[in-house]
DNA sequence: CTGAAAGCGCTTACAG
DNA sequence: CTGAAAGCGCTTACAG
């Protein structure tokens, strides 16, 4: 079934057939009606490859998922917390807008080449990226092309800086707000030495988490000793070692503050096995809000990062700049929230 | 930059440049080499709806995650623990042979339609589906029309039956061993009053497992009362009213079996706020293996499903049949294994 | 081995 | 208001 046959058992041409699906306005009612019922009755539906020759959209964003680090594990992104939750809030929110979603997942930095493709082959309108630490070229080659994008956790500075001309949303969460707040709480407790359990410096979040750490613990007079500040990589291994670096080495802080919900999972388990109780010996903050936060024992608190919203602006703001060619670059923060659990206590 | 241009730059027709794209045999070695350097010198690819519309495969598959009993929860699908590493899984797999996924949610009766509009619109060459319930009309209809599918968790007798020619696969766990083991296990401890929190029947892993539960307490010799056959429909605030009902009718059994981990964690969080002990008071066990399991206080003995597996099994499958056009049914059962953790205790 | 040409199924400027 | 025709960028049977 072609619109050639649709025309044929309407009584009109091609043509036409083309004007009703496309909403022409001049087309009479009556016209547009018998049209529309042999569509109907047929179930017909364009060949979208001949639409998107024709010069149609292709309705299709494409979604890059960047997980880079994890590409040696077997399980790679599978299992991800962070990033799952993303994938099906951008699915949800362009479904919900007739937009198809196209995902892709990037572990190398040749897969970067994949973006560029999909684009040149004509396979999607915009793209939406997550997860990318300081790769951003194929992005600012893609955005001069005249392509969006949406970009999440990613240094606003960096994309002015890099690219100049082209239609770009940056969304970020302020965790800069989210970090001073557990501090403050964590001051508020009585807390003085308070150690950090830092994510991926290569990564936006992963600075500014750990600046806004560093500021706030000026702010409220406490100091940060070398040994407290643990490189965890957002990686639940490697924070596992260094946490029981940290405990063999000797005194420990009275607060872990972990720049994500993974690693404070992790550290939580170490000192756990080492027979170290949470939150009697040491108080656990983590960021992000995973699912697993609440239902750990000690339930962990964190900072909420606000993943669905981030996602449904990624994709609200790509369609807008699909619709509207005119150059334009967008910052976003969405509001982080403090959220307390079980895993912090009041000291003297 | 089209083919034409590659080919003029080259020296070439656009035949010919086709030809060393699709890796005809009938070019000599020197031509294709001499058109291969253009190509990459402008990293030229084919534009992929003039490659479709003129016969050639899509390399897009379209995965549908279907979600109706959550349609009415703000978040959907999001936060769901089994569908995500599952989207994770296929997307990896695909990728990793070169193939594109299209991932669609389906959140209502209307929104099967999408199914068959995607093939009919030619964005897709085969799909994949997981969370059906009893809505495989279309899924025949898609399947009748020669496109290839994989189906996850589905009764095999129901496809047999439905599905009368085309190409398709179905990929189960083996859901009634799992059971059966656990049964085992349970029994082994000296459980004698062992309950059901049942999922739900519309669901081909929902009724297997009843099943399997219903058989084992019989194999083992053991009654199944009807105040301890909750029905828990998969869902966790479900779960949760049914177990609170339970606990306020009076005598508890000294097992429940969770007929999966959602609705376990669920469970263990209403008994714990009531002050039942696990496993003291009562054992509990679940069913999948998401990731939370290993993580709640006390960790939940469970059933693992290889969620990765059959993800990976249903792409291999899906791309099977999309290069073989002859009718086939495959039915596959991949294995589920034990995992004893510390929510069940041995009694007298 | 290779090019000219037809064809894939649409959309849209053009002419009426 | 509407149809005939050109064009989108490929692939491939055909002819040589």
């Amino acid at each position: 079934m072609k619109s050639e046959d649709i025309a044929r058992l309407a009584g009109v041409s091609r043509s036409t057939v083309s004007r009703v699906i496309n909403n022409y306005q001049n087309v009479p009612e009556e016209t547009r009606k018998r049209v529309m019922k042999v569509i109907e009755e047929y179930q017909f539906h364009p060949n979208n490859s001949a639409r998107v020759l024709a010069g149609k959209k292709t309705d299709t964003i494409g979604l890059f998922i960047v997980s880079i680090a994890e590409r040696d594990n077997i399980n790679r992104i599978y299992r991800n917390n962070y990033f799952s939750p993303f994938v099906d809030a951008v699915i949800d929110s362009a479904n919900a807008n007739g937009i198809y979603v196209l995902v892709n997942s990037i572990y190398t930095i040749k897969d970067y080449e994949k973006i560029k493709r999909a684009f040149i082959e004509r396979r999607i309108d915009a793209g939406i990226i997550v997860g990318t630490e300081k790769e951003i070229d194929v992005i600012a080659d893609v955005v001069s092309m005249g392509y969006p994008f949406s970009i999440i956790d990613y240094s606003p500075e960096e994309v002015v800086h890099r690219i100049k001309k082209g239609r770009v949303a940056v969304i970020n969460s302020t965790d800069d707000e989210g970090i001073h707040r557990m501090i403050e709480y964590l001051a508020g407790l009585g807390h003085r030495d308070i150690g950090i359990l830092s994510g991926r410096m290569n990564t936006y979040s992963g600075r500014v988490r750990y600046e806004a750490y560093q500021k706030a613990l000026k702010e409220y007079g406490l100091i940060s000793k070398k040994e407290w500040v643990l490189k965890g990589e957002f990686i639940k291994k490697t924070a596992a070692q260094e946490v029981l670096k940290m405990i063999n080495h000797g005194k420990l802080p009275t607060a872990l503050l972990c720049c994500n919900d993974d690693m404070a999972l992790s550290a939580i388990e170490v000192l756990q096995n080492e027979k170290i109780n949470i939150p009697e010996e040491i108080s656990i903050t983590g960021f992000d809000d995973i699912m697993p936060a609440s239902l750990v024992k000690p339930a962990l608190t964190t900072v909420r990062v606000p993943l669905y919203s981030m996602a449904q602006k990624a994709v609200d703001e790509v369609l807008k700049m699909i619709g509207d060619t005119s150059d334009s670059l967008n910052i976003f923060n969405l509001e982080t929230e403090l959220v307390i659990r079980d895993s912090c206590k009041k000291i003297n």
